[in-house]
DNA sequence: GGGATTCGCGATACCACAGTTTTAG
DNA sequence: CCCTAAAACTGTGGTATCGCGAATC
């Protein structure tokens, strides 16, 4: 598994290449401590480093402080980031943006800008990162934040449940080249299966929502199984530990899903960014204070208090974590979750051959109208009906 | 012990179509 | 900015097919 590093592609920037399936394993050391991971590399001393030696070298004198710096890219932490995606709220490197953009057209569409160098210091960075983070927490209710708040390491293991589900299928199959995908805010490591808490369909009281114009809209298909609780939506887990999002509030002002979330583990054709393309993307705050919330108010909180604690993993400790993170994936049981009853009765009636859906035939109209007229809706029995609009 | 073959299992593609959402005029 | 029509998208189930690992020869 060797990573192919070029010198092309972003001037004076080393470049990774072979795109999917050639990701190490491990983020790259800092080139000075060793232990630590790199986050960002400096140009003037082609070194990469992680926050501690960026500080202490940078600080050393005016001209050291002058040195200008790239964060590594959030995918391969391999290479320097160039282009900033607000959609995915990620810096990544030519390679990756070149992977992760061109898997399906909903990601193509995802606005990138040129990455900027930067000539803080990292911990600078992070620290106004934070308190603007906490100013905006501050200033907000609770139920109106999305606290993104660090998991602990004892606790974590509860937080790896997998959603590849919510990966659309070429970041699954870049899940299983590099798996866990993880998504770093405010320079922690975040799973995505760090949002399954948020989307637990498993639940009993399962939610189904249509984010449509940052409103939850029930009932696209007019039978939809709900049962919206009045109350926040927790994050499962330890309270002080979770995501709490407000679902009752009539906009999520970070959360832009412009499609309906699914939990329809077959579907072959889910193209659902994590975060979603659009505006929204300047709200989100993110990693390392790289992209400070410029709306203010109500934009996704990143409680990182223990940043460095986390982004000083060593390479054990994020194997172990992937370990982990694979043995649950391994034993995790989906169950099917039909989402719209109404789309399943017309499949169940519909012809077949081989079971492949074919053209009706008059007399299976007929049989159709028979079925759905006259308030047959005994036949949606178990599931909540939802009128159309 | 190593290679070839068989078997079983899981994942996925495929199909039509009603309803919804997005886009264009 | 609003309205309308058209286009695009989504999700649904049963079966065939594919790929992979384990077992067997």
């Amino acid at each position: 598994m060797g990573v192919v590093v070029e010198e092309n592609c972003v001037k004076g920037y080393p470049v990774v290449g072979g795109g999917l399936g050639v990701w190490p394993m491990a983020a790259k050391p800092c080139d000075l401590c060793k232990s630590a991971s790199a986050l960002l590399f400096c140009k003037p001393d082609s070194a990469f480093l992680c926050v501690a030696c960026d500080t202490r070298i940078h600080a050393v004198n005016k001209l050291a402080s002058r040195h200008e710096r790239l964060w590594m890219c959030e995918v391969c932490e391999q290479v320097p980031a160039s282009v900033t995606c607000k959609a995915d709220a990620a810096a990544l490197c030519v390679s990756c943006d070149a992977d992760i953009h061109s898997a399906n057209p909903l990601s193509r569409k995802h606005e990138r800008v040129p990455l900027v160098p930067f000539f803080e210091s990292a911990e600078t960075i992070i620290k106004k990162s934070s308190a603007a983070n906490a100013a905006a927490a501050s200033g907000n209710g609770s139920s109106n934040l999305v606290n993104f708040l660090v998991p602990g390491a004892d606790e974590e293991e509860d937080h790896e449940d997998d959603v590849s589900w919510f990966i659309p299928p070429q970041k699954a199959a870049l899940t299983a080249a590099m798996d866990p995908i993880e998504v770093k805010c405010a320079g922690v490591e975040l799973f995505y299966t760090d949002f399954d808490h948020l989307l637990d369909f498993e639940n009993p009281n399962q939610l189904y929502l249509n984010f449509k114009n940052n409103q939850h809209v029930a009932g696209s298909d007019s039978v939809v199984p709900v049962q919206i609780k009045p109350e926040i939506v927790s994050g499962i887990g330890s309270s002080d530990r979770c995501f709490d999002i407000d679902f009752c509030k009539s906009k999520l002002p970070f959360y832009n899903f412009d499609q309906s979330i699914n939990h329809s583990v077959s579907s072959s054709s889910m193209d659902i960014a994590l975060v979603p393309d659009g505006a929204s993307a300047s709200d989100i705050s993110y990693s390392l204070g790289k992209h400070v919330n410029s709306g203010g108010g109500e934009a996704l909180n990143i409680n990182n208090s223990s940043a460095t604690q986390a982004t000083q993993l060593t390479g054990l400790d994020r194997e172990a974590r992937v370990l982990r993170y694979r043995e649950k994936r391994k034993n995790r049981k989906f169950e099917k979750t039909i989402r719209y009853a109404s789309r399943k009765a017309y499949a169940e009636t519909r012809p077949r051959i081989k079971g492949r859906f074919v053209k009706r035939t008059d007399p299976d109209q007929e049989l159709d109208r028979m079925m759905f007229s006259g308030g047959s809706i005994d036949f949606f029995e178990g599931y909540g009906v939802v009128p159309s609009y």
